[in-house]
DNA sequence: CGGCGTCACTTCACTTGGTAAAGTGGTTAT
DNA sequence: ATAACCACTTTACCAAGTGAAGTGACGCCG
């Protein structure tokens, strides 16, 4: 990926800066965990992205896949240890993204007033 | 960009995860300000998009450029408070990759078989 | 029993975004 | 004058993501 390997940051900014990764990531602990409830929740993803990024985080440890012995077979995944060790790098972004980028071209917080 | 434009984790995430950006930032803010030693410390990126990431930084307000009316002319780039407040973000992403990722990605999940 | 809908995907054609390599225009050094 | 440095830009290419459609297993309804 031409980025150092060797370093943490360049290792973890790999992960989870492909697209949707950490938005997966938040559903996932907000407790949506099947594959169509993830895809209504996540507006916008396809259906390809959504299982490379799922298949992608299962092999990264980062989810987990369950697929539960009922008819019609379900899966449901879940967020490991290591993938609720994503949970603050989450809360950091949120942070940011209040702080300084909330709706600049207009109401800060409020209510929009028409 | 198909994600909620209201959602301060969507738009962040947004800015920060274009590729580069995160490792721009911490570049500038270890001290390397100048178009090539940027270069030079992002093994590998090309000048096109370390180019487009700067700007694409300095209109978010998250890098300032000023032009040093030296001879040869050079420009410099220095984080703003904006900027700076991706710094966590890093932090945080540094953490992850060293408690999860670091040296250990191949043994971590050694399955025996099938 | 057949058609319809759901679930968890896959396939396809297309667009977007990053890359490598080279080029530009100005400057200083030799 | 030639070469090298700086801050980029241009061009052509390739990989990743998108939208729309398709797949196969099932369940539900009349």
């Amino acid at each position: 990926m031409a980025v150092d390997p060797e370093c943490p940051v360049c290792r973890t900014a790999d992960i989870v800066c492909a697209k949707w990764t950490l938005l997966v990531v938040r559903e996932l602990d907000e407790g949506r965990s099947r594959f169509c409830e993830l895809e209504r929740s996540l507006t916008g993803i396809s259906p390809r992205t959504l299982s490379l990024r799922l298949r992608e985080l299962e092999e990264e440890g980062i989810v987990e896949r369950q697929q539960l012995p009922e008819l019609p077979p379900r899966t449901e995944y879940a967020l490991t240890d290591k993938g609720r060790a994503l949970l603050p790098m989450i809360e950091d972004m949120r942070c940011f993204g209040e702080r300084w980028l909330d709706r600049e071209d207009g109401a800060v917080l409020s209510a929009p007033s028409a």
